[in-house]
DNA sequence: TGAGTCTACTGGTCCGACCAGTAAACCGCC
DNA sequence: GGCGGTTTACTGGTCGGACCAGTAGACTCA
């Protein structure tokens, strides 16, 4: 397919460096073609492993490396005794993205500060544009959201917490950009994994609920009124607040540099009820 | 270890749906926290494939299959032959959340306008904090970056675009986050590959590559004049009047949100020599 | 001393076998 | 005729053993 040698322009062929390929690893490419192309559709099935084993001139093993990796990369998915063919062709899902995104920072010891920094930015963004673009079923959404938000504001810290999440994701869908979507939801989750215990010990989760419900409040408001300044510059204060006691003063003063646009004085929390 | 049952304080015990566990997963799993927890450090060896297969107490087929599942990943690598131990523990690297991304996009059908409004907001916020913080290392670094490729103006377009590259990456790495830099490869890379025919087809690209010459020069000005403001809406407006010819009149509207602040008359292209 | 060979590992691939899960086809009972 | 259980023909999951091929250190001999 590509040819080994690159043209330098000097007369001399330059050799790339190679890599052994495995011959899973050309089921892999093929398969992904397929799909990516759309010769494969979602909920299409692949063939099973013995036929692929005679389709790919390989054993069955061999077949079976291809598609963990497959599977791994969130393509396809096969369950045990399933009559009806081989692995079913999987659609689009964030939660590959997440669990890549999660294992680097995990891998690369990224803490809280660098998460919170990104989480700024991104739904920030998201916020903006939830609030300049949102239709009206879109609002409906995002409040009945928050009134499920306030509903549990009286029960456990847990419900409190899922109820948040499902109103941010509200949000972030609302913006209608999925890369965007994606990235948020990866940053909450981590956040929520790094921080949870730190969390759960804090005093007056009463008081936090609370305060947390009126931020989110004055920023639904914004988005209502669709005021993308003020709204992106309320969730980027929010976040730093609220995350602001878990990070080093240095960390803190280079989070501040986010903060700007719309209300340059620091947002308050004004009571949206 | 986790108990099957979920109490639903009614009384009645809900039971959540279950996945029958394969036996390659358990592998996956253990060595995975091993790594996460940092009891396997970057460089370290797994055993052999033949000394794991004795320690899961699993056959040779079971631990290859978790083995592929982790090199996937990016968690490990194996070399043929290699006497030294098992696979190699790897370091954390961004081209997994470019890969996971990248197929992220490709199965969503995700299109430039989705790519560029991701970029706006990546590319401008990792602008902004570079401008802010940069020492002076990491500015000689950006300039260098910048006279390359001036230097490559005058040949073929695929230097240029290259050098072109390297230059955002240096900017990225400047900004000093980590998910920020990977998010902003990603969609560089993913901009190529979608538009890369369309943009070798332009008419005259000497007259493309100053025009990004200068712009480029632009905020370059912009980070070392510590203006983050204008270096972000430089860095926005860059991109979205660079792609903006890709995109229909809907996306192109929507696109326009993100930019604001700094200079709202819309930057030109200032002569950066 | 140096070049070549040997050796003891490593991963890559294959084969054949058996177990286990699934759902449709089948059959006998009421 | 309709309903249960059983059979059946697939599916994936796992196993053990085999052989080839790559690697690098140890070893040999000119």
């Amino acid at each position: 397919m590509a040819d080994e040698r690159t043209a330098t322009g000097n007369g001399r062929p330059a050799f790339r460096s190679i890599t052994p390929v495995r011959a899973y690893e050309g089921i892999v490419a093929q398969v992904e073609e397929a799909i990516f192309t759309g010769q494969l559709r979602v909920g299409q099935r692949l063939p099973s492993e013995r036929d692929m084993m005679a389709q790919f001139g390989v054993s069955r093993a061999t077949v079976r490396e291809a598609l963990r990796v497959l599977e791994s990369n969130g393509l396809i998915r096969s369950r045990h005794g399933d009559p009806s063919g081989g692995a079913e062709v999987q659609g689009s899902s964030s939660t590959r993205v997440a669990k890549a995104l999660t294992s680097f920072a995990q891998l690369g010891q990224i803490g809280v500060a660098e998460l919170v920094e990104f989480r700024m930015v991104v739904e920030g963004s998201a916020v903006r544009l939830a609030a300049e673009l949102h239709g009206e079923a879109e609002l409906a959404a995002m409040e009945s959201a928050f009134e499920e938000m306030r509903r549990v504001a009286a029960g456990p810290f847990e419900k409190f917490s899922d109820a948040d999440v499902a109103f941010h994701m509200s949000v972030a869908d609302c913006a209608g950009n999925r890369l965007l979507s994606a990235c948020s939801q990866f940053a909450r989750d981590m956040m929520l994994k790094l921080i949870s215990d730190k969390l759960r010990g804090a005093g007056n989760p009463e008081a936090l609920m609370q305060e947390s419900l009126n931020r989110h409040g004055a920023y639904l408001d914004a988005i209502r009124l669709r005021d993308g300044d003020l709204a992106e510059a309320l969730a980027r204060k929010d976040l730093f607040d609220y995350y602001e006691p878990y990070v080093t003063d240095d960390e803190r003063s280079r989070l501040r540099l986010l903060l700007t646009g719309g209300s340059p004085d620091g947002a308050g929390s004004p009571d949206p009820a």
